[in-house]
DNA sequence: AACAAAGCCAACCGCATTCGA
DNA sequence: GTCGAATGCGGTTGGCTTTGT
C-alpha cells in the first residue's frame, strides 16, 4: 500500500513513514510547532525532507484528522463542493473537517467520479422523457403559467433558491437539470418565483421526476445531507441569500470569475 | 491454490504562489 | 523590482489488498 523505502542521493529517505517516524515528529510538533517545515526535520531527528514532513502532518498526524470510511453525508457534501469548486481538494477540503485534501481527492477519484457520472446521466434521461411529453401537456403549463408564456424571465428565490434566467418553463428545467444558466440577463437582480407554484403545477407523474431530480441537483439527497451543507456554509454564505445567488450567477458563466466571485461573497 | 486484474490510498513530483531579504 | 527559499496544491505513481477467474 505504501511505497517501498529508500534513500536519494541526499540520503533523505522516502516511502512508508514509521511508527518511530511518526512519533518524533507528532512529538517535536506537539512541543514546538511547526515553525519552519524545511528546517523541522533536522531538529526532530528525522532523514526526511521537510515536504514530507509536512505532508505526513497534514494528512495522517494531525491530531484533527478523522480515520476510517467517509459517511454518506460526507460523500453527499463532497459531490455538492466538487459541483461548484471543480478538483480544487484543498477549498473542498476546508469545509470538511478532519479530512485532508489528499483523501477527500482520493475519495473522489475511487468513488465519487463514477457515482457524479451517473447522476448526470440519470439526470439527462430525465430531462429527455420531458422533452419527449406531448404538446397538449406543455400548452397546459403554459396556460398555467402567464408569466412563461409571455416569454419573461424568472427566477427561484426562497428556501430552494437558485436563479436561472429562463424565457422558457422547458428551458428553466433544462438549465436545472443541466446545471447551467440559460444565459440572457445573467446580470440582472433575480425576480421571485413562488416554488409552491411550480409543485401545483407539476402533478404529473412525470414532472414529479423533474422536481426530485431538481432537488437532488441543488441539494444531496437525505436530510442530513442539507444539514451538514447548511452547517457547511452558514458561516460563510447564507444558501437563501438572494444577494448570494445573483453574484454567484452573474459570475458562474465564466469559471474563473467564479472563484474571486466565491471569494467576493466571503 | 494460483494467478491476474481491479481497487485503493499513502506518498511523491512538479508547478504555482507567497514571502522575505 | 528581483530573486531565491519556503510553502501549498493538484496530478500521478507504486505497491499492497481484495476480488474474480
Amino acid at each position: 500500500m505504501v511505497k517501498t523505502l529508500g534513500l536519494d542521493k541526499n540520503g533523505i529517505r522516502k516511502g512508508a513513514w514509521s511508527d518511530e517516524e511518526d512519533e518524533k515528529l507528532r512529538a517535536y510538533i506537539h512541543r514546538y510547532g511547526h515553525w519552519n517545515w524545511s528546517l523541522l526535520p533536522k531538529f526532530a531527528g528525522l532523514s526526511r525532507s521537510g515536504k514530507s514532513c509536512r505532508l505526513r502532518w497534514v494528512n495522517y498526524l494531525r491530531p484533527d484528522m478523522k480515520h476510517g470510511n467517509f459517511t454518506k453525508e460526507e460523500d453527499d457534501l463532497i459531490l455538492h463542493l466538487h459541483s461548484m469548486f471543480g478538483n480544487k481538494w484543498s477549498a473542498i477540503a476546508s469545509k470538511l473537517p478532519g479530512r485532508s485534501d489528499n483523501e477527500i481527492k482520493n475519495r473522489w477519484n475511487t468513488h465519487l467520479k463514477k457515482r457524479a457520472k451517473d447522476d448526470r446521466n440519470v439526470q439527462q434521461s430525465n430531462y429527455h422523457a420531458v422533452a419527449m411529453q406531448p404538446k397538449d401537456q406543455a400548452n397546459q403549463i403554459k396556460s398555467i403559467v402567464p408569466e412563461v408564456q409571455n416569454g419573461e424571465k424568472m427566477s427561484l428565490t426562497g428556501t430552494s433558491s437558485v436563479s436561472p434566467s429562463c424565457s422558457t418553463l422547458t428551458e428553466l428545467s433544462s438549465c436545472w437539470l443541466s446545471g447551467a444558466d440559460c444565459g440572457g440577463s445573467s446580470n440582472a437582480a433575480p425576480q421571485t418565483f413562488d416554488y409552491q407554484l411550480l409543485e401545483d403545477i407539476w402533478t404529473e407523474p412525470f414532472l414529479e421526476d423533474i422536481t426530485s431530480s431538481v432537488d437532488s441537483m441543488l441539494f444531496p439527497s437525505n436530510a442530513v445531507g442539507h444539514d451538514l451543507i447548511a452547517q457547511s456554509f452558514s458561516k460563510d454564505m447564507m444558501l437563501d441569500d438572494e444577494f448570494s445567488w445573483w453574484m454567484l450567477n452573474s459570475c458562474v458563466e465564466d469559471n474563473n470569475e467564479f472563484m474571486s466571485c466565491w471569494d467576493c461573497i466571503h
